[in-house]
RNA sequence: GGCGGCGUAGCUCAGUUGGUUAGAGCGAACGGUUCAUACCCGUUAGGUCACCUGUUCAAAUCAGGUCGCCGCUACCA
């Protein structure tokens, strides 16, 4: 059996619905999966949901359902939205499903049968919203990383040896320079990985939701551990036949779950087991929602099928086009090292300059011009050199981002054969040679048409409707062989083109220009109240009147477990009391600090110190050791005084 | 703190291996055209290629340093 082409994207946790971040992996790999169709391979697409975290079964309580009707329910949205942004996929894998359970229960045996499983204990914190295990010193004020609530828990578990894989995971990433991209991600992953891997938990107390660890039903298996085996699990292993769709030529992801997930655990995972790894991870950038009035809670998502539908209602389209416009904005922005910012405007802007004036318009003035020169067929003759060439430029720009999968490339290729168009059209003039009877006219008409039939080739993988809307009006079948694109064949000439009925309206974006206040341009205030950087710049007496230093009394004071720098304290400010954590154990003991009196900012921002809050800090001046040399007031102070 | 990256026209960015007048798209101004969805085409903007110092016959492109921004990572208060 020939190996096929697999292209995959993450399992999406049933408690979110696709918005315009998400969706962007999936659409990338709807690209890369029809751009390999077209180019001749057996494509297998594969999405899925993943249904089996701690969280999922939180959630469906909430919401007064069994786990099993809840991701029923949502799953099935789920697979029921992709079709709508005309995503095809190929498979799509419930990890509730047998197949992915027997594949997890024999991936986790096989592992323990080679020994990279051991019992022990863990204890910890663990983040239920991404399912994710931290430690101490990963906590933000007492959150995860993420901003999520954490939670300890204490269990014995199963571990997988990751640590034992880190000189062959370098080793295969220096090995193979496109097996993380982009290259930027690359080098997080390596610095990442050579920091050291330690061993990880792989086992969870059992909820009464998950996949049991094959012979302990007193565990479930971490649901990462679980979600990253939905990828061999879709291709039919451990049964027979899975090589033909194992190992993935690409697996798409956003670039939150590479570093820790796909390029370290998954990779170690599948050598433990002896399967080959994925050829190519893509873990992409995010588009921000943003609109001119920053929200700071990420309460503004932007669903994809909204922005479509509202194209439609103002520019007029089909909604089928103004679906492609969206996976056009999407593939055409699509993020890859820095994160991009959606905004309405650009939207806007996009769907008018790419589709409607340069794209439309070509196909729109060319068929008018067949019609009226040349009576709607079209001519034969030979294309003229320079538009061969554009068209060979264009194909081949287009194959070169394929290859390291840059989908916003790729977009971009596909109109450059449409910048050509419009120039060429106002080179040639055939209008003007249609009125001098030149006998050229027919050679560059055809080029014209030629120009557009490759451009609807080009196009197909990112907008596949509008592709077909254009073979239409060239009154032409579907073009889905890549070979076939911008060849001579591919426009059979006498063949009557419909008249031109534009497919992609403009949008008439003068009238809701906002006012811009050009004429008052207020410095916006940074929106984060960021802790100031310490510039060395002058700062007025308001920004001084910010930092609120009050003078407190140290009430208790002790060595604060596990640091050996920290000194958790107590004092009292006045009325109130506060739990500080100071980094003073260098220089002063418990004993020095109990009842004496120090100068503490109340205003910071309260953190979390190997997961102990500190409310505050100290003042402090530093020793030329770097220890600490605490203020005092000269004398007794008020208790709870302020100091300026 | 460590590692990595970035800082190029008003805006968004290309410029992997150093070499003639530094590019594209958008926006703006001006001009042209009429086949077309008031579209398209051209020209222009005098860009200190963040800054400094080096290497070189020659640097946006290499080395060192400075400033600013970002990412990853870290018992940093």
């Amino acid at each position: 059996m020939s190996k096929k082409y697999t292209i995959t994207t993450p399992i999406y946790y049933v408690n979110s619905v696709p918005h315009i971040g998400t969706a962007l992996t999936t659409l990338a790999a709807d690209v890369t999966s029809r751009y390999q169709k077209i180019r001749g391979r057996d494509v297998f697409f594969l999405t899925g949901t993943d249904e089996n975290g701690l969280k999922v079964k939180e959630a469906a309580e909430k919401a007064g359902k069994s786990p099993m009707d809840f991701v029923d329910e949502i799953s099935s949205k789920f697979k029921e939205i992709w079709p709508g942004l005309y995503i095809e996929f190929d498979d799509f894998i419930r990890t509730t499903e047998p197949r992915h359970r027997e594949a997890v229960q024999a991936f986790f045996s096989i592992l323990q049968e080679k020994g990279h499983i051991y019992s022990g204990s863990y204890e910890g914190w663990y983040d239920v919203s991404s399912e994710t295990f931290f430690k101490e010193s990963d906590l933000v004020d007492g959150l995860s990383p993420d901003g999520n609530e954490v939670r300890w828990v204490k269990e014995d578990n199963y571990f997988f040896r990751m640590s034992a894989f880190q000189e062959p995971l370098l080793a295969h990433i220096e090995a193979n320079p496109n097996f993380i991209l982009p290259e930027s991600r690359k080098n997080e992953v390596l610095s990442f990985i050579k920091q050291g891997l330690r061993d990880v938990c792989i086992s969870r107390a059992n909820p009464g939701w998950g996949i049991p660890v094959p012979g302990d039903d007193s565990q479930v298996v971490y649901v990462w551990f679980d979600a990253l085996i939905n990828y061999v699990a879709a291709t039919g292993w451990p049964n027979p036949g899975w090589e033909s769709r194992w190992p993935a030529e690409v697996q798409w992801m956003g670039k939150d779950i590479l570093t820790r997930f796909h390029a370290t655990l998954w990779p170690a995972m599948l050598m433990g087991v002896e399967l080959p790894l994925p050829e190519a991870l893509v873990g992409h950038a995010w588009l921000m929602s943003g609109t001119e009035k920053i929200s700071k809670s990420k309460g503004n998502v932007v669903a994809p099928l909204d922005v479509a539908t509202s194209l439609a209602t103002r520019a007029g389209c089909t909604p089928e086009v103004a679906i492609d416009a969206v996976r056009y904005y999407m593939a055409s922005v699509m993020p890859m090292d820095t994160d991009a910012t959606y905004t309405h405007d650009e939207f806007d802007r996009l769907y008018n300059t790419d589709l409607a004036n340069d794209l439309g318009n070509a196909l729109n003035r060319s068929l008018a011009m067949s019609h009226k020169f040349v009576d709607g067929v079209i001519p034969g003759g030979v294309v003229e050199t320079d538009a061969a060439q554009a068209i060979d430029d264009a194909k081949a720009k287009f194959d070169k981002a394929m290859v390291t999968f840059r989908v916003d490339h790729a977009a971009d290729a596909a109109l450059s054969v449409v910048r050509f168009l419009n120039k060429y059209i106002d080179t040639r003039a055939p209008w003007a040679l249609a009125k001098n009877s030149d006998p050229a006219l027919h050679a560059v008409l055809r080029s014209m048409l030629l120009c557009l039939r490759t451009a609807e080739g080009l196009i197909r993988p990112i907008m596949p409707k509008t592709a077909d809307a254009i073979a239409a009006q060239l009154g032409l079948p579907s073009l889905t062989i890549w070979d076939a694109i911008g060849s001579e064949e591919s426009l059979p000439a006498g063949v009557k083109v419909s008249l031109p009925q534009p497919i992609f309206p403009r949008l008439d974006l003068t009238k809701k220009q906002e006012p811009k206040k050009m004429d008052t341009p207020k410095p916006q205030p940074a929106p984060t109240p960021a802790p100031a950087p310490e510039v060395p710049t002058e700062i007025t007496i308001d920004d001084f009147a910010k930092v609120k230093l009050k003078v407190g009394r140290v009430l208790e004071a002790e060595p604060l477990e596990g640091s050996d720098k920290l000194m958790k304290l107590q004092v009292v400010i006045g009325e109130e009391k506060r739990q500080i954590v100071a980094g003073i154990r260098k220089n002063y003991t418990a004993e020095d600090l109990i009842g004496r009196q120090v100068i503490v900012c109340v205003n910071l921002k309260p953190a979390k110190l190997r997961g102990t809050e500190s409310q505050g800090m100290l003042l402090a001046a530093t020793d030329t050791d770097g220890g600490a040399i605490l203020l005092q007031p000269d004398r007794e102070a008020p208790e709870g005084t302020g100091v300026r």
